[in-house]
DNA sequence: ATTAAGGCATGAA
DNA sequence: GTTCATGCCTTAA
């Protein structure tokens, strides 16, 4: 059991539509100490459909280089869709990040 | 202000 | 010991 992925997984479907999540901030709310171990996870990631992991992004709002849905280009679009404001090549932080 | 690179810290496989 | 979808730091252009 993977007690850190579980909870990891399941903090991903507990982000509201529209805002974003650190990989900081998911490993405090998780108890995993540790982004990497976050980031980890949401490669391992077993079903894109279901755990959004396009919602977690770096601390200052940067993406991941190669993305599972299509590269960072393609995580930009899913979630301007979802109604997150992007600031250049950043998302708006100041905005969509997710209260702990 | 922004990008790139290098280094160190952290936790797990 | 090494690697990794990180974070923060410094240096450089």
């Amino acid at each position: 059991m993977k007690p850190y992925q579980n909870k990891i997984l399941k903090f991903l479907t507990k982000i509201p539509k529209g805002k974003v999540a650190t990989y900081v901030q998911a490993s405090q709310a998780t108890g995993v100490n540790s982004p990497r171990v976050v980031g980890r996870v949401l490669h391992n990631n077993p079903d894109p459909k279901r755990f959004p992991c396009h919602r977690v992004v770096f601390k200052d709002g940067s993406l991941a280089k190669n993305f599972a849905f299509g590269g960072d280009r393609g995580q930009r679009a899913l979630l301007k869709s979802e109604g997150v404001s992007f600031a250049g090549k950043k998302v708006d932080m100041l905005k969509h990040r997710i209260i702990i």
